[in-house]
DNA sequence: GTAGGGTTAG
């Protein structure tokens, strides 16, 4: 039988090392600053970047940190391994620059600091920042030539491993660390192979594992550590183990703050939010001063459930206990606002932030796409280039997912054909995924399957319910029923595909077999998700169903509405009874919209605000095609702006029409 | 100016 403890504390022997690198002495000048000509240092299997681009990193990452943007100076002027190890350090804080750490590196080697000798210090930092570039093979060709290793060398390469989710590597050098070196496991050392643990979902036997750790934490004496407690309750959080998170928490010194901030993480993480809002006031009772940690999970809340007034206190109470500036909060600030729906306070939160990152570019570029403003994505991203932050696949794919919001496909098709020559990066699965998403919902259906076939990806099923999803938009039944006949088969139980195939039949008119699929469904024990749409009131968010009277003034939003509906009819508005899936007379069917949860959140909403104030309105679901046009004349007939957030998007309806131009 | 803990975009 496996036995974890046995197997973690068993001495295996030492990871094969990599094959040692080749450091040759270079032609360079003793104080000059660029880099040795040859491959004298450890490189990516990536493009090789020209000489003004290794130029253009190193300056504009070293405008990021003072330390760095010294670093020419003390070069020159005091070249010691201290210096370079305070450098590496640096270089390794925020967003490493690879190109940059490699031209340091270079110049350590140049300088002799790391042949014979003591260099156990500088050598670390090295490889510390080859962990931190996510590159652990090259920190292992560090480690591999350093004479003598200690602790901190030890648990920089577990860290590196563990966090390059390589969990079978991380934890062959964390059973070797004590029989080879000598250096027992410390309260760094948990950390660092814990950050790896509950990353790697797929793996086997996780739970025992990260169970196994725990027992060797607990033998180690260092269950109390505050930084070895956060690190575990953030691996129980990452295996969905909420009792084991409590009771960790419950073990642990609760007055250190970074307990807290794992622990709300932790409920965020398991979509226990109002246990994680608790936890703030908790630690706001005891008195213990929140960090950005804390704030960056707080925003991800009030963002995921639109809760823009949570959001603006949240984001009030940072203004007066954050002094300092961190990218990651300040990221998450920008996309709480956007959750919310508030695009142009998430651009105010971009413009003024001053640590701007990749991921503050990717997260931006993201939010302008979903609310459907690509051009500003476009000039975002030029601008992302001229800074001299090179974008990476996340950028390309928020673009390109930006550009398939607005319909632009000439633009998309482009993009995606020529990422890998002007950018450097070759379509992940995500980055077909989304275009192949956007052949289908601009009714390319037959170019879409013919791509799906070529890539060097097997399609998910996610990838072909998006395809008869567009089936269904473009009316194409018999491409439809045989993606939906092979969904059924790969996963029976999945409402969607139910739906989706009765939606097609149904906007056809073929009520016959819309009504065979429903049966189906009921047959096999089946329910689809409810649709819902919330609305935030003050303090208090209002929830709709469809045909939901349960509302304390249920009454006066139906009189609402129904007047409502008069007046749009009146300027234009045409019920779309093709959205009806069920096959009953045309009034029914034009009844069964009516009372729809989003035109039911908008009445009470219209009810409930002064005249001409912005209602922002939430769905779980895609929204109905005859509700959009419903609020496209709400918005006219009452002159209000309505923002409304889908599953997929936003929608900003102002004076009679959309900014989805009616593409979605 | 000598090296190492928890989290955040998609």
């Amino acid at each position: 039988m496996f036995c974890p403890l046995v197997w973690l504390c068993s001495a295996g022997s030492l990871p094969s090392p990599m094959p040692p690198i080749i450091l040759p002495p270079t032609p360079c000048a003793a104080n000059s600053t660029s880099l040795p000509a040859g491959d004298a240092i450890p490189h990516r299997n990536r493009k090789p970047t020209t000489r003004r681009q290794r130029c253009r990193i190193s300056v504009t990452t070293a405008s990021s940190s003072s330390a760095l943007s010294a670093a020419p100076a003390l070069i020159a002027n005091a070249p010691t391994p201290r210096a370079f190890s305070a450098l590496f350090k640096a270089a390794s804080s925020s967003s490493p620059s690879h190109s940059l750490g490699a031209q340091l590196h270079a110049q350590a080697v140049v300088r002799g600091f790391l042949g014979d000798g003591d260099n156990t210090i500088l050598s670390t930092a090295i490889l510390n920042f080859y962990a931190s570039c996510r590159e652990p093979d090259l920190a292992r060709q560090v480690f591999d030539r350093m004479a003598r290793r200690n602790a901190v060398t030890w648990n920089a390469l577990i860290k590196g491993y563990a966090q390059a989710g390589r969990r079978d590597e991380a934890l062959a050098l964390f059973r070797c660390m004590r029989r080879h070196d000598r250096v027992a496991p410390d309260k760094y050392t948990f950390p660092a192979l814990l950050s790896g643990i509950g990353r790697n979902r797929g793996g086997v036997c996780v739970q025992e594992l990260g169970g196994a750790v725990h027992a060797q934490v607990v033998k180690s004496g260092l269950d109390k550590d505050p930084f070895v407690g956060a690190s575990l309750v953030s691996m129980y959080a990452a295996t969905g183990a909420l009792e084991d998170v409590k009771a960790v928490f419950d073990d642990v010194d609760t007055l250190d703050p970074v307990v807290w901030s794992s622990m709300i993480s932790a409920y965020v993480n398991c979509k226990e939010e109002e246990a994680a809002l608790l936890t703030f006031y908790k630690m706001l009772c005891q008195d213990i001063k929140p960090r950005q940690f804390v704030y960056s999970s707080l925003f991800a809340i009030c963002g995921s459930m639109s809760m823009l007034e949570m959001g603006r206190q949240v984001h009030a109470h940072s203004l007066k206990n954050i002094t300092d500036k961190d990218a990651a909060m300040t990221n998450a600030l920008l996309t709480m606002y956007s959750d919310c729906g508030c695009i142009d306070d998430a651009w105010r939160v971009f413009n003024s932030n001053d640590v701007v990152d990749v991921i503050s570019y990717n997260s931006m570029i993201l939010a302008l796409g979903q609310h459907a403003r690509p051009k500003e994505a476009v000039e975002l991203f030029k601008r992302m280039k001229f800074s001299g932050l090179i974008p990476d696949e996340v950028t390309l794919l928020n673009l390109l997912s930006a550009f398939n919001h607005a319909g632009l496909i000439h633009e998309g098709l482009h993009l995606f054909d020529s990422m890998l020559d002007m950018e450097g990066i070759k379509p992940t699965y995500q980055h077909y995924a989304c275009v192949i998403d956007m052949l289908a919902r601009s009714g390319e259906i037959e170019e879409s399957m013919k791509t799906i076939k070529e890539m060097p990806f097997e399609a998910e099923t996610s990838l072909w319910r998006i395809v008869l999803g567009a089936c269904s938009k473009h009316g194409d039944i018999e491409t439809g029923i045989k993606i939906a006949e092979m969904l059924f088969e790969m996963e029976p139980y999945e409402p969607t595909n139910y739906i989706l195939l009765g939606n097609i039949c149904a906007r056809l008119g073929r009520w016959t077999e819309a009504e065979k699929v429903r049966s189906l469904m009921e047959k096999r024990g089946i329910d689809g998700d409810d649709a819902f749409s919330w609305i935030e009131m003050g303090q208090t968010t209002h929830r709709f169903g469809v045909d939901d009277r349960s509302h304390p003034i249920s009454e006066e939003i139906y009189r609402n509405l129904d007047r409502l509906i008069g007046s749009i009819k009146a300027a234009g508005y045409v019920p779309d009874t093709s959205f009806a899936t069920h096959s009953t007379e045309k009034d029914r069917r034009e009844e069964s919209l009516r009372y729809h949860c989003e035109k039911l959140a908008f009445a009470f909403g219209d009810l409930a605000s002064p005249s001409g104030d912005t209602l922002r309105i939430m769905k779980n679901l895609r929204v109905c095609g005859d509700c959009h046009s419903a609020y496209k004349y709400f918005s006219l007939v009452t002159g209000r702006k309505i923002v409304l957030r889908d599953n997929h998007r936003f929608h900003h309806f102002y004076n009679g029409a959309c900014s989805c131009v009616d593409y979605w």
